[in-house]
DNA sequence: AGATTTGTCTTGACAATGTCTAAATCCATA
DNA sequence: TATGGATTTAGACATTGTCAAGACAAATCT
């Protein structure tokens, strides 16, 4: 679907810096910081301002067509998976995987009757595997 | 064991300032931040800059006293509980649980095999529950 | 068309987090 | 007590994120 099919359909007016926006932000597994989009964005759109990315990131949020993810020190970063998954960090190279849901089984043990949880997800520490 | 103790046992040189950041960040279980440290370290020792915070707490991170977690937007957080474990956060209060190990049982499928894993945590959101 | 309104974008200010440097201070030892 | 290395402090700096004011653009009305 197109972008502009994407923010019609969700009642934000299409404009060229918030199709920039989706157009990279929607398509990348790569979990980017509001930096990386703004870096990315102005290649494609050289005026964009930080406060427009800002903007449109959070309105996408608002919206549930993005997820933040606090996974990375010093900032937050941005996820166009919205189903329960697990992350991956590589520790070599920063880099952030997406794992899918059933790739882990987990089950709580009754010491956490006390806690009523809402959402979770493993996040795993490590290095990807070179070569196939 | 006494913080002077405890830092000399890691060739730290035990000043008033360490050992004010010690005595509270090795003895809480309240994930604070640098910002925090610092504000309840300046009740005992109203003098100690953020600089000092700073370098005391990642002094103990390197000497593996403390351990840094990625758990709040903005900022990290330090823990002292260096042992294995997981983490639920309450929404409503921000306060961070720490989950024995043994709480949760996690199995790894195959479709990870690509991924050599070095560490993990189960990272839990919701509400702990009132009453008893 | 010209004027008005509405929504969007940009700029720059601001606060918070974290690192770094230079200067002051402290302190263990001679 | 004098001295030199270690420690602390204050402030500068970079980065991340929010906000408000004004510039800008497109649609609406006369
Ligand atoms: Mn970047
Ligand atoms: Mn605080
Ligand atoms: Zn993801
Ligand atoms: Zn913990």
């Amino acid at each position: 679907m197109s972008a502009q099919a994407i923010l019609r359909n969700c009642g934000i007016q299409p404009t060229p810096q918030r199709i920039a926006v989706v157009n990279f932000v929607l398509n990348t597994t790569s979990h980017p910081s509001a930096d990386d989009v703004l870096e990315c964005v102005r290649k494609e759109c050289p005026t964009i301002s930080r406060a427009t990315v800002y903007n449109t990131l959070n309105l996408l949020v608002e919206k549930r067509l993005l997820r933040t993810q606090v996974l990375r020190e010093g900032t937050i970063v941005f996820d166009p998976n919205i189903e329960l998954h697990h992350h991956f960090i590589d520790e070599e190279s920063g880099k952030i995987y997406d794992i899918s849901w059933d790739a882990v089984q987990i089950t709580c043990g009754t010491s956490l009757r006390d806690f009523e949880i809402r959402e979770m997800q493993v996040v795993m520490k490590g290095r990807r595997r070179k070569g196939k």
